[in-house]
DNA sequence: CTGACATATATCAGACCGATACAAACCGAG
DNA sequence: CTCGGTTTGTATCGGTCTGATATATGTCAG
C-alpha cells in the first residue's frame, strides 16, 4: 500500500492538504490503521497531480499560513478502486514498547513498570482521542465496523495492562542490574547442528 | 528501532542464522511486535560482524544447506541494553485489510464479508501459529506478560471479528456497483476556510 | 518581545521493503 | 527416476519510505 492509494483514500471522503491529511493519520480516523509521513505524503500529492488524480487549489486562512487544498478527480477515485481491489497484505505491527518489553526480564524491575505505565498513557491518549473526535454518529455500517473494531482493540490493550501490572509488583525477584545477567539464557554452543 | 538492534534482540536468545531470525519475526515469538524483512536483517548480521557485536561460524547440516550461525558477544549486549534504554516511540500498525475495509461502504458487500472472512482466517493462522509454539512452558514473568497481551489482542480480534460479521449481512441495502457512489460524501466546495 | 507552540510546505540522506536471483536438498506424482 | 513444487538458506538492488531538518506565518502567554 504505497503513500498515493493513502493519499488517495484521505482525500476521498474530503479534500485536503497534505498537513491535513497527515493529522488524519496521526491521531485521525486511521491513526489505528496506517502509518505515512511527510516526507511520503508529500511528494505523493504532486504525484497525484502528475497524473490528474487529484487537483489543487491555493487556499488563503485567516491567522494561519496558507494551505493547498487537493480535491480527488473522478480518474483518482477510479484508480483508488482499483487500487483497492489488489489482495491485501497481512498486518504488519510495529511495537517498540513491546520489544523491549519482551526483554523486560534482563531489565530493572522498576524500569518495566515505567515502561508499562508509559504504554498505558499512550493508549488513553489514543482512546481519548477518538473519543474527542466522537465520529461516532451516523457512520455507515462498514465504516462503524472499523471503527468499532479499533476502540475494542484499544480498550483490550488498556484492560490487560492495567489488570496484569499488578502481577509484575507482587512477582518474585527481578533481575537488580543490567550490567550482570544470570547465564542461564545464553546458549553458546551445542544444540544447532 | 533499526534492523540491528532487532538483530540484536533475536539473537539475545540464542545464536541464530539470517533466515531463522527472519522466522522469529514471520510466524515466530516477534510476529505480533514487530516486522523486518531479509532485506534488512543480511546488511545488519554484517554491520554486526563489523563492530565485533556477534561472531559467525558456518554449520553444515544435514539434509539442508549449510549455514551461517551469528551469535552474540559481551560488547552485542552492552550495545543492546543501551539501544533499549532509549524511549520507544508509539506503536505503528499497518493493516492492508482495515485501509480497505474502512471504504467497504463503496464496495460490494459481497466482497467485504469476503474481506472480513480472510482477515478472519489470517488471525487464526496467527493464533494457531503461537499454539503451535507452545513457548508457554515456564516464561520468566515479564516475557510471559508479554507474550499473552499478544494472545488477548489475537483473541480479541478474532471474537469481534466473528460476532460483528454478521451485521454486515444483516444491515441494509449495500451499495451495488463500485462504479456509482451516492455524491452525499463528497464535499467539493465550501466548509473550508 | 521573546520563546514556545500550532499550522503549513518541502527536501534529503539514510534506512528499509519487496522482489528477485541463486543454490542445495527434500518429496510426491506421473 | 525425473519433473516440478516446497523448504531451507544467502545475498543484492531499485524504488520507496522515514525521520530529521529547514523555512515561514501566525497565536498566545509571561
Amino acid at each position: 500500500m504505497d503513500a498515493k492509494t493513502l493519499c488517495l483514500g484521505a482525500l476521498m471522503h474530503n479534500e485536503a492538504s497534505g498537513y491535513e491529511i497527515r493529522k488524519l493519520f496521526e491521531g485521525g480516523p486511521f491513526s489505528a490503521i496506517y502509518d505515512v509521513s511527510f516526507g511520503s505524503i508529500y511528494p505523493a500529492l504532486t504525484v497525484l497531480l502528475d497524473r490528474e488524480w487529484a487537483t489543487c487549489c491555493v487556499a488563503e486562512q485567516n491567522g494561519r499560513p496558507d494551505k493547498k487544498v487537493y480535491s480527488i478527480t473522478q480518474a483518482g477515485r477510479a484508480a483508488f478502486l482499483e487500487a483497492l481491489s489488489t489482495t491485501p497484505a497481512p498486518d504488519k505491527m510495529r511495537s517498540e514498547m513491546l520489544f523491549i518489553l519482551s526483554f523486560g526480564d534482563h531489565l530493572p524491575r522498576a524500569d518495566v513498570l515505567a515502561l508499562v505505565d508509559r504504554y498505558i498513557a499512550d493508549y488513553e491518549d489514543r482512546l481519548s482521542d477518538i473519543h474527542d473526535r466522537d465520529d461516532d454518529h451516523e457512520l455507515p455500517p462498514v465504516r462503524r465496523f472499523v471503527h468499532n473494531f479499533g476502540i475494542t482493540m484499544y480498550e483490550t490493550a488498556l484492560e490487560y495492562l492495567r489488570t496484569h501490572r499488578t502481577v509484575l509488583t507482587e512477582e518474585t525477584a527481578p533481575a537488580q542490574s543490567n550490567a550482570r545477567q544470570s547465564d542461564e539464557h545464553v546458549v553458546t554452543a551445542g544444540g544447532v547442528q
